[in-house]
DNA sequence: ACTTTATTTTGGTCAGACCAAAAATGGGAG
DNA sequence: CTCCCATTTTTGGTCTGACCAAAATAAAGT
């Protein structure tokens, strides 16, 4: 069946594809989208309600209705979810965070700018110089972060970011087993090995690397 | 802000974890959840907006509310939606597609059941004896959906199965160019290594299998 | 017992109202 | 004139009650 909150849902998408609604402008006021679309305000809100599900419009109550591109939270949501629901466990999301990411340093090598690379370096240098841990993890998903970005696919960038998010202290504890186990210095080992692949474009290397980052951080569960 | 329909939300959601509430078991009707949660009909609507729009519950004119659990739907919607924003292209998601297909192939061969191994050889021997190619690059959505299944990650298998979706048109192209290309024979030959390498779980062999199948793929786009 | 026809239930939509947060306005102090 | 604060207006959030249409249920007729 037909809906027809769609009326407004393809509204808005047709806006911003067409150009006429851009990216952190303010939608019409639902009262006057009612008018204007010839439909109730119930309906016009049901609609921007789904947009907003999916991370395209933000609602500011008295402030109006906001058109973002929240890639992140479009898939954070439904991973979150299917995580919660038990139908998915750590190990799941694990599992795809390090394929995802074994993967995409190959797209890395070939990608990555000069610019990400030292942006690379630059966290990879507060990671070696920092003495408190407790924040270091957080640096340690920076790091992780950067290689996602450097493969230039937003839909991998968006996946990594929210499987990321989920594990966060997931990350959090396996850093500092890897560190009890095999020592700090293990993983900034691991880390520069990275950053030095990328810097020579060295495919072999890179997938080397990071696959024994992984490692480590594996045999540390086991 | 906390958010009135979040009420509705945590009960549903809640009501799975606990058990109390099952899949595809009816949701108690509109009016009378908002009678018991204390809060007006319209909220109750737009809390179960949420829900439909994550996959989680599907509506029935007349019918009631249902629980559901339509995985696909949770990562469809939102990937296809980036997609058709233009935030995505055909390459991306055919790039997302590759690299999860090619590590999940890893999953595959420790976890393969022998019955998923007939269902391959049996999908498989449809594709060797149709003639009608029109049909043939659903059964080769099949196949490939097969291996995601096999890897017995739900996060996988989800991903796996949106994108093909998306790419369903690109891979019957695909697939004709492969064939006006390299003959059908080398399509099928593709399909018969992988499946033996699963057969006898042999990790190199199923690996070197499926990168030569995507490399037979790419090499018709250049 | 089965089909057909009313009746009831239930989601979909609309309209109007009120609240609360945010934004716009206006007026006064410096 | 500028800046700050109180006031008003705008705008999203929620509630209530109403009506429609599809689906489910009950009733009636064969």
């Amino acid at each position: 069946m037909v809906k027809k909150y769609d009326i407004v849902v393809e509204y808005i998408k047709d806006g911003i594809k067409k150009g006429s609604i851009k990216y952190g402008e303010k939608l019409l006021p639902e009262r006057v989208l009612a008018e204007k679309l010839h439909i109730g305000r119930s309906t016009v809100r049901e609609g921007i309600k789904v947009l907003e599900i999916m991370g395209l419009v933000e609602s500011r109550r008295g402030g109006g209705n906001y058109i973002t591109n929240n890639f992140e939270k479009m898939l954070y949501n439904p991973i979150t979810l299917m995580f919660s629901l038990q139908n998915g466990t750590y190990n799941d999301v694990y599992e795809l965070r390090k394929m995802l990411e074994e993967s995409s340093i190959e797209l890395c090598v070939g990608r990555i700018t000069d610019e990400e690379i030292r942006d690379m370096e630059e966290v990879h240098q507060r990671l070696l110089e920092s003495t408190n841990e407790a924040q270091m993890s957080l640096v340690d998903l920076e790091f992780h972060s950067i290689i996602a970005k450097a493969s230039k696919n937003p839909l991998i960038i968006s996946i990594l970011n929210s499987v990321s998010e989920i594990l966060e202290n997931s990350v959090k504890t396996s850093r500092q087993r890897v560190i009890e186990k095999f020592g700090k210095k293990t993983i900034d080992q691991d880390h520069q090995a990275i950053v030095d692949a990328l810097k020579e474009r060295n495919l072999e290397k890179a997938k080397k690397a990071i696959k024994e980052h992984f490692d480590h951080i594996e045999k540390t569960i086991n």
